[in-house]
RNA sequence: GCCCCUGUAGCUCAAUGGAUAGAGCAUCUCCCUUCUAAGGAGGAGAUAUAAGUUCGAUUCUUAUCGGGGGCACCA
């Protein structure tokens, strides 16, 4: 149990209170960590407390302030035995803050461990048992693969580095966009030019040129319909037109993913899930619930019942399938297939009413229990630098090769000769960027600042990892002992890398709980930014303490990699 | 028209209702005869507006004004 983790659970007996607040203080003045559950207690708001879920043993009404409620908690964690194994001390604060001051052979044990466990520093087993599906990237077959599928791509592979590192069975799965009715466009427009030139440009043009003749004649749109019936019928010219677009895109991705050194346990697509659509449209437990759409001819699911006043759409009037059936059909092969705790679809914010919608039928219409969590990320989206989002339909997009390739250009060019260290760090800088910011939040592309590379950035982490590198080199009389004798004495530096070094696995939890990569981001920064500072501030080799700042230096890169690793970001050995 | 998200420094972004609102870019001053200057130290600079709830509000509520996304046979 991390020391975080020991503080919590004694906070929790001291004041019966389930799941206390407790954080990180920057400022040494108020501890290590700090927590306000005393004042939380105190407010005597009912509602607050229920909207919080505080729930304590302590009645608020015998004590007369949030202070006064402090001590006494402060009191009875002052005698539990386990915890002074960890506290130096323990204090009340200001209007009823209690703060925690770690031991110094806290932050001694702590170094000693990081360096024995090396890359497994931080792993846990706290979802050791559980299991969960994460769908994510998927590109549409047919598009090239922009800008836009980067978020996915990357939040989703941190994601799952994250769940996988706390000890769940994860399983990803790359849930490629290769049928419907964008095919029986694609497929109209085939036959109309009669053209034999299935490379991703010619596609993309085609696609684009269907929604401007669409603008004219919105006929095209029901001839899309019937290609795309076709196809889901199984008619040999469409299967095979089909099977070649798919064919030229996997090979267009799969050089993507290469760059981006994403590897996806499966890479279903849509298409695989059609014996479990026509198995639910055969169910009679399932086709009680569908009604008649508008037209008396398309089946709905309505949804009016849960507050959703758009019925998702089962079967098109043609009897063909929509991207809701095959999203329904695909909870139910997962859950068949993995019996999964948790979902999580990383799919970006503008089909946030699609997943309300997906996730209120799966429970009507009984496809899974309810203590399975389904989880809808809703990545914010790459903006145009008009601040408009990018457009299939319009051609407008931004080809993420192009931006990758630069990337890697601008790395060699700052003098990262071999071609290896150029990559990690240009793909390093590109995957840091997207990471870096807040899962909801929009951005608006900025071919300067998305590969940015000084400041806060991928490689300025990776630069700061193969600085330690570089010291532990030279440090060649390195022993790695007597570490206890300096602690009475360490400079502020010193302490400010200690007291961060130990958040680690702290940090890996809530941002796994949050799906928030950023949130690992930011504490990756502020630990390589505290190091640089000391590296600036102190000699390292040939100092008094030498031994001591070497540990610190071996294990603060240990730490950045082992983030790093998390973010899917590649650290060179020197740069 | 209706629904959802969002508004923090010149720009791009952080901050489970907490203590002095953090960074990066840009800008101004310094620091390489010292272990990697892709670095470090320091200036200047921000919570859209107006009420409300609270011991305490960038965070919660309401209104106003911006911005973005979506609203059954695209995904």
């Amino acid at each position: 149990m991390n020391q975080e983790a020991s503080i919590l659970s004694a906070l929790k007996k001291a004041s019966g209170v389930d799941s206390p607040n407790l954080e990180f203080t920057d400022n040494l003045e108020f501890g290590d960590f700090s927590s306000n559950i005393a004042m939380s207690i105190f407010a005597n708001q009912e509602s607050r407390i229920r909207n919080q879920g505080i729930k304590s043993t302590i009645h608020d009404s015998q004590f007369k302030s949030p202070h006064k409620l402090a001590e006494n908690i402060v009191n009875k964690l002052k005698s539990d035995k386990e915890l002074s194994k960890i506290v130096d001390r323990i204090e009340t604060a200001g209007p009823g803050f209690i703060n925690f001051w770690l031991k110094k052979d806290v932050f001694v044990s702590n170094l000693i461990q990081i360096d024995k466990e090396k890359e497994d520093y931080g792993k846990s087993k706290i979802g050791n048992g559980k299991t969960l599906v994460i769908d994510y990237s998927s590109p549409n077959i047919a598009k090239p693969f922009g800008i836009g599928h980067l978020r996915s791509t990357v939040i989703g592979q941190a994601i799952y580095n994250l769940y996988k590192f706390l000890g769940y069975k994860t399983i990803g799965d790359n849930h490629l966009g290769d049928w419907g009715t964008q095919f029986g466009k694609l497929l109209y427009m085939i036959d109309l030019k009669k053209t034999k030139d299935y490379s991703i440009d010619n596609l993309e043009k085609l696609y684009v040129e269907f929604h401007n003749l669409v603008k004219d004649d919105e006929s095209l749109e029901k001839h899309a319909r019937e290609w795309f019936k076709k196809l889901e019928d199984g008619e040999s010219i469409a299967r095979t037109v089909w099977k070649q677009c798919i064919n030229v895109s996997l090979n267009e991705f799969n050089r993507i993913y290469d760059m981006l050194n994403v590897k996806i346990d499966n890479a279903f697509g849509e298409s695989f899930y059609e014996e479990e659509m026509r198995e639910m449209q055969n169910d009679p437990k399932i086709s009680k619930f569908l009604v008649d759409g508008e037209d008396g001819k398309s089946k709905v699911i309505d949804l009016t019942s849960i507050g959703i006043t758009t019925p998702l759409m089962f079967l098109k009037s043609d009897g063909g399938t929509t991207y809701a059936t095959r999203d329904l059909a695909t909870i139910v092969f997962r859950v068949k297939k993995y019996n999964p705790d948790i979902i999580v679809y990383e799919v970006g914010v503008e089909q946030r009413l699609h997943f309300k919608q997906l996730f209120a039928a799966a429970k009507i219409l009984n496809l899974i229990n309810d203590d399975v969590e389904l989880v809808h990320t809703a990545h914010g989206l790459y903006l145009a630098p008009d601040g408009k989002k990018f457009s299939t339909r319009g051609g407008k997009t931004i080809k993420l090769e192009e931006v990758l390739d630069e990337a890697i250009e601008r790395a060699k060019k700052l003098g990262n000769k071999d071609d290896k260290t150029a990559k990690d760090v240009g793909i390093g800088a590109i995957k840091y960027f997207d990471l870096m910011h807040s899962v909801q939040s929009n951005v608006v592309f900025d071919w300067e600042k998305i590969m940015n590379m000084e400041g806060n950035s991928g490689p300025y982490l990776q630069y700061t990892v193969a600085r330690c590198n570089s010291v532990i080199q030279k440090a060649s009389t390195f022993k790695g002992q007597a570490l206890q004798d300096v602690y009475s004495n360490l400079n502020e530096e010193e302490s400010k890398v200690l007291r961060t070094l130990v958040r680690f696995s702290g940090i890996i939890a809530t941002a796994a709980k949050s799906y928030s990569p950023n949130l690992l981001c930011s504490y990756l920064y502020d630990l390589a930014q505290k190091y640089n500072s000391f590296y600036n501030a102190h000699r390292i080799i040939g100092d008094t303490n030498q031994e001591f700042r070497i540990m610190l230096t071996k294990v603060t890169g240990q730490v950045l990699k082992n983030g790093l690793k998390l973010l899917g970001i590649d650290t060179p050995e020197k740069m």
